[in-house]
DNA sequence: TTTACTATTCGAGAACTATCGAACATTATG
DNA sequence: CATAATGTTCGATAGTTCTCGAATAGTAAA
């Protein structure tokens, strides 16, 4: 990965407020998947609504930042019926943690 | 550490030329540590002179991304005579590395 | 089709950041 | 001390980011 790649990433997690909605999409889809095999994640569903739950934001604030993350190529999203499905990149998370070796 | 710091770690890697001088400073340390004892890194020196030599920036600009790269714990710096010298902190490194995990 | 829910886009204001040059401070040396 | 080299601080400017509410759009269900 190019470096202004890797500070694209770091740039996304550099808001406190994406740091947390990032770290609560890692954590909720870890919950759901514990005890599940491997590698049978869809990702984190409602995932939108949820970040309105955890985050004290407006929806299109929640929006931009959600955005963000996956500008910088941390998450995926896709649209489920009516609401939302999102999951995280890992190879792209293991690149960063790569680089900071 | 709290989640509110390894944002700042974050928001200190977030520029393109802060993260410059990052890798600069790791990446020269690293070469003076070729050969050497371990623990016997006593920083590199001369990292402003170095710094502005490496980056297209006024010295005032490099001034002030070494200030945000310590704020954020990244590097310690210290007075060396008339010049600088300049230690990456690998424990909050480290530490960022294993909130990624 | 109407309604309700969910998400996006737009426009705006406040706050923050990157960058510069100029002036200043500190240290070493002739 | 005078000069040179190295860093810091200040004030300004241009650009970016965070955040909101309002308006809009997509989807599902009555």
């Amino acid at each position: 990965m190019k470096q202004s790649n890797i500070a694209k990433v770091f740039k996304a997690l550099s808001s406190e407020q994406r740091l947390n909605l990032f770290k609560m999409i890692c954590d909720e889809t870890e919950k759901l998947n514990l005890g599940k095999e491997k590698n049978c994640c869809e990702g984190l569903e409602k995932a939108f609504t949820t970040a309105c739950d955890c985050l004290d934001l407006s929806r299109s604030t929640i929006s931009h930042h959600f955005k963000e993350l996956q500008n910088a190529g941390l998450i995926t999203c896709k649209r489920v019926g009516q609401s939302y499905s999102c999951m995280v990149n890992k190879d792209v998370v293991q690149e960063v943690r790569e680089f900071l070796k």
